[in-house]
DNA sequence: GCTATTATTTAACAATTGTTAAATGGTTTT
DNA sequence: AAAACCATTTAACAATTGTTAAATAATAGC
């Protein structure tokens, strides 16, 4: 079904195969959730845009009303807030998923998070207001959005119950084992953030444990 | 304009009175995130079932398929799992908000989660099949559906934030404050699991607050 | 390659939370 | 009212995590 929307998407070859090459993991992820036929993807493709970020660059800072959301290509995303003077990282977004400063983005009230790229990343955004339009005008966009909001509220509340139950050593023995490629890619003070624990107990833990 | 819909939306005096007494929680619950108009609440009025929970009797098992949703119009219910013969309460809603096992509701598969009474409640339910006709031929419900849930999601992840940055005292103590009557009838022990610490540490704790 | 910077580790000690077990207090049932 | 049950507190000790400070390792810039 993917690859027949694929053919039928894209008219001439040489546009067929480099909007395969870019789109191919954002089609895969929306696919999982709402069954697109060519028409719908075209409704998406003028809206999207392609960017480039640099390791440490900034994607929605502090004080910016956040209009965009992200889908990673490439690359790993935090998203961070400052706090009593530190940056504390909520969210390591993994590959092709989305990020954005939802408080931020639903208000329309300047951030108190900030999105940075950890390391380079490529990323497809698409803006709030085209966004809304595919929202308004196409009710099987509306019902992407919820499904994939439905999963991130499940995913965050998996998480929620790992704090209350588990230790910091077998949260971070099943992050390892559920992104194993992350640990190479993201510095570990992001992930001692993330695991709820400081970057010292998070490398005393890393020294004791027996596999 | 809640109360203009509610002027034209029941027809006879007494059908009014009877449904603002029991709806008017959920009609300004909902009327925060979309503007309903009489012929979309009157979608609605059809589907719901107003339902009655004894003190720890239970709205969702583990094992069962979870098929409704339900908005607390009175009480509080706590959502929980079995993990290692223990009952450990991952959510209390807040009175007057949604709740249903929602990995089972997602998938349709078997609830790890129980969704249980704390106190007497009274429950506004409605079936998965008819919010699902709701979404489908209603675009204004499944707006409302993602918005609920983009907020519940955005509460999820203050509560991760909370686990990463504050101490078990300030987490309780702001809960406290943000639900001031909850303490009132909620056991500790479910307190506790909401805070991510053991019954006897709340109660340390307790003792050694200075307000 | 050398230097400066950043990332990670180590260690001693402090604070917080968990564990176990028992006591106290409150409610419900009989 | 007494008994049984559930909720909460208390306490001693154990385990985990935080704090501070420094050393070592790795990386980036020159």
């Amino acid at each position: 079904m993917l690859i027949l929307v694929y053919q039928h998407f894209f008219c001439d070859l040489e546009e067929k195969l480099k909007a395969l090459d870019k789109y191919l993991n954002l089609i895969k992820f929306i696919s999982q959730y709402v069954d697109f036929n060519e028409d719908d993807l075209k409704s998406i493709y003028t809206k999207v845009k392609l960017i480039q970020l640099k390791k440490n660059q900034i994607f929605i800072n502090e004080g910016d009303i956040a209009d965009k959301i992200a889908f990673t290509n490439n690359g790993y995303l935090r998203i961070y807030y400052n706090f009593d003077g530190e940056e504390i990282t909520r969210d390591i977004t993994p590959l092709h998923s989305f990020a954005t400063a939802l408080p931020s983005f639903i208000t329309q009230k300047p951030s108190f998070e900030v999105i940075s790229a950890i390391t380079d990343c490529e990323l497809i955004t698409i803006h709030r207001d085209d966004l809304e339009f595919l929202y308004l005008n196409y009710p099987k966009w509306e019902r992407l959005g919820r499904r994939i909001i439905e999963d991130m509220f499940v995913e965050s509340q998996r998480r929620i119950y790992s704090f209350i139950t588990e230790t910091a050593e077998t949260r971070y023995k099943k992050l390892l084992k559920q992104y194993p490629e992350m640990i190479h890619d993201v510095p570990l003070k992001y992930i001692a953030d993330f695991l709820g624990i400081k970057l010292q107990s998070l490398s005393r833990l890393r020294k004791t444990i027996d596999w």
